[in-house]
DNA sequence: ATCCTGTAGGGAAAAGCCCGGG
DNA sequence: GCCCGGGCTTTTCCCTACAGGA
């Protein structure tokens, strides 16, 4: 798929068809919804799978629109489920990414009214959330030159009926207007949904009454100032970070610079804590209960430690479980990434901002992440606490040792399909694989050689060229 | 000289796990 | 006691360099 149908495919400004698989179910359904698509009972991947096909469609839709229209002109519009077709409006992009809490078999039942219009209930727990990007509208910049419609164009006025659609009375930015990426109450607008309230399909009903819109206060002056201590004697210098990053007023929804938003899916959180109960009764961890046993070795401490909190115990771990598996409330809005906490992403959104706080004072390497400069650290230290048992090699990361191991034991798990080769590494097999579809990518500047890899393009360039 | 492969170093990013404070 | 934020550690993925045999 080309760089244009990434991003000219997403569900919204940035989100591209790879980011499928990382949506909820529920969300595949609401955006199969959107579109009017038949839906049917399916796993996660046929959803994606059909969404996909879906979305591809809507493109070579566009894409032919675009070549009959006047070439070198492109319109942004927005399509309008109310009175457009698929057929007769192609959307470049979505501008919002509607995140339904959850899917209820009654949730055709829930009220729908004026009330919920952009209104922090006071019980969210229903409340499904969404958040816009209207300003960021990103179209690739290889494409033709972008005229900006007229504001009837761009959005679809809000039917007064409507319980979920605030006033859109601010024309969609251009797209490659991105120098303020803050989002604006007023660039905020939700299309009408043909099918609000409508039931997609007989178990998965989605009813977009209870969508709101995300709380739209930013903090844009609050500083994620970072307060790290200096690692032992090598102390990494901390840079002042350059990014703000929005945080939540309430709990409402978090816009973050860069289009990355937090959701507060508290649907979620009450399931999951109705479950609890259950979960406790099945869980088990071997590890925790040999940590449990550290001053006490052997079974017998380890079941008393489970006698004298057995339910404390089962209960603190499933809640562990429960923020770290099951809810992944925060999503960003560049990537899909989702995370289980705030921190963490806060975290990843440094790896878009390009954000590198942690400096080692040893040498100019800087990182996004301090586990990734104490990991650095061990290098400028002469410890190299992993040894092989079998030879001499030594190494300061333990997967660097266990990677080591497989070397001696000869498992190869890496298998081309194509022939026989069997590998250690991910990486040479993918490398490998090169020689059955002729790519060398690494040209030599001064004649037409060309490698498969860049190591022999260097001894290339050594022995002919030196 | 070139191709191919094995091995290993290291960075980036995310996940796992834990703890303290509200 | 519970929940959340956040810190530290570990894991995973990927790219790359280097050496050596064919």
């Amino acid at each position: 798929m080309s760089r244009k149908q990434e991003f000219i495919c997403g569900l919204s400004h940035k989100v591209t068809i790879a980011v499928l698989p990382r949506l909820n179910i529920e969300e595949l359904f609401f955006e199969l919804n959107r579109r009017k698509v038949e839906k049917e009972k399916s796993i996660k991947d046929r959803l994606v799978s059909i969404l996909r096909d879906v979305m591809l469609e809507e493109y070579r839709q566009w894409d032919r629109r675009s070549q009959v229209s006047s070439p070198g002109e492109t319109t942004i519009f927005r399509q309008n489920h109310e009175t457009a077709t698929m057929q007769e409006n192609v959307p470049i992009n979505y501008t919002e990414t509607l995140l339904p809490k959850t899917i209820s078999p009654d949730a055709s039942q829930h009220s729908s009214g004026p009330d919920n219009v952009l209104k922090k209930e006071n019980d969210t727990s229903n409340e499904m959330l969404m958040h816009t990007n209207l300003k960021e509208l990103h179209v690739d910049a290889d494409q033709a030159h972008l005229t900006v419609p007229q504001q009837d164009q761009l959005c679809i006025m809000p039917s007064p009926s409507s319980p979920t659609l605030p006033p859109c009375d601010a024309p969609l930015i251009q797209s490659n207007n991105t120098a303020d990426s803050r989002i604006k109450e007023e660039d905020f607008a939700m299309t009408t949904e043909g099918e609000v309230g409508k039931p997609c399909h007989d178990e998965y009903n989605i009813d977009t009454s209870k969508f709101s819109t995300q709380k739209l206060n930013t903090l844009n002056s609050m500083n994620t100032s970072y307060s790290e201590t200096p690692l032992e004697s090598n102390t990494p210098v901390e840079e002042a970070p350059s990014a703000r990053c929005y945080l939540p007023p309430d709990n409402g929804d978090v816009p973050l610079e860069n289009g990355c938003h937090m959701f507060e899916d508290d649907q979620i959180k009450q399931t999951s804590q109705a479950s609890n109960h259950d979960a406790t009764e099945d869980y088990t961890d071997d590890r925790e209960t040999a940590d449990s046993g550290l001053e006490h070795s052997g079974e017998e401490s380890n079941e008393q430690s489970s006698e004298e909190k057995p339910f404390a115990h089962s209960f603190s771990k499933n809640i562990y479980r429960r923020r770290h598996k099951e809810e992944m409330p925060f999503m960003c809005g560049e990537c899909g990434y989702r995370a289980s906490s705030k921190h963490r992403l806060v975290g990843h959104m440094r790896t878009h901002t390009g954000e590198k706080p942690f400096k080692c004072n040893q040498c100019n390497y800087k990182t996004s992440f301090k586990g990734n400069l104490v990991q650095h650290i061990k290098r400028h230290t002469d410890a190299e606490p992993y040894r092989c048992e079998l030879c001499d090699y030594q190494a300061y990361q333990k997967f660097l040792i266990d990677r080591h191991v497989m070397c001696h034991s000869g498992v190869k798990p890496y298998k081309c399909e194509e022939c026989d080769y069997k590998t250690a590494q991910k990486g040479n097999l993918t490398r490998h694989k090169r020689q059955h579809t002729g790519e060398r990518p690494y040209s030599c500047q001064r004649c037409d050689y060309k490698a498969g890899d860049r190591s022999n393009l260097a001894k290339h360039i050594k022995n002919k060229h030196h």
